[in-house]
DNA sequence: GCTTTTTACTTTATTTATGAAAGGAGTTAG
DNA sequence: CTAACTCCTTTCATAAATAAAGTAAAAAGC
């Protein structure tokens, strides 16, 4: 299904995604043409889901970054989605998780201020724990 | 620091990085050498990071995605941040969080069997409590 | 076992984008 | 009032993308 070019392609793309397509084709060993015809397959076939950049959330004054494990009250969780939905700015990720608690909130905030604000809101439909990534 | 029109560039560029900057300046109603300088700026203040593409996991055989909450046993951290290092594969993120555990590991796998044997070697060096994401 | 089809590539030529240079308008500073 | 700076546009040379044609090797069909 992926040969060895695929898997490189991937990863250069990973590394830079606004290659040429004539350096890419390079890196793997082929023409130009022929590197672009192997992304739109893997583009066609949905591997490649999108090009996309990396945003360095501290510059732009997000320098909280938290994971709030959320445990849903009553069986009925839309009020909790609503919330969320309300404040995306702040969302990075929301996972619905097995374990023990229900969902896997990743967020960022300018300030604590801010996340207490947030957290208050939060309680009134959630139960949660907190916790602040230190590092990497 | 950042106008809406540089917001406007990091929205269309996270949305799809490969554009080009003629196409990005009739977006944001500007001109392609006016765009270019304007990335050229973001660029070299950092807050473009980089250029990278959004690959499904699932499609590349990462069926399993799971948070594993990684609680030390002793203060030397070093024998487990050496065997994350040596399954890197499996690793999307690993958090050094504060709260109730020490880290927070991202981890994508094939199947269960292989989480299974990454659980074995992993409680070699700490303890851990498994979530598996069940969506989003 | 030979032909046909398909796949994956290269080469060529055209279209299109990039990037450098020059210049203009508006803003700030002396 | 002038000088310097910022931010933009226009123009033009260069480079890349894309479409089309052709080739070679592998897979499928008879």
């Amino acid at each position: 299904m992926l040969d060895n070019t695929d898997s490189h392609i991937l990863d250069e793309l990973s590394k830079n995604s606004r290659i040429t397509m004539k350096e890419l084709g390079e890196k793997v060993h082929l023409t130009g043409p022929a590197t672009s015809a192997r992304v739109a397959k893997l583009e066609d076939s949905g591997i490649i889901e999108g090009y996309t950049i990396k945003v360095n959330q501290e510059k732009m004054g997000y320098s909280v970054h938290s994971i709030i494990h959320v445990y849903t009250k009553n069986t009925n969780h839309q009020p909790y989605l609503s919330f969320i939905k309300n404040h995306n700015q702040y969302v990075i990720n929301n996972y619905k998780v097995s374990g023990e608690s229900c969902y896997l909130l990743e967020c960022k905030f300018q300030s604590n201020a801010i996340l207490d604000e947030f957290l208050t809101g939060l309680s009134n439909f959630v139960s949660y724990k907190l916790s602040i990534v230190i590092n990497k």
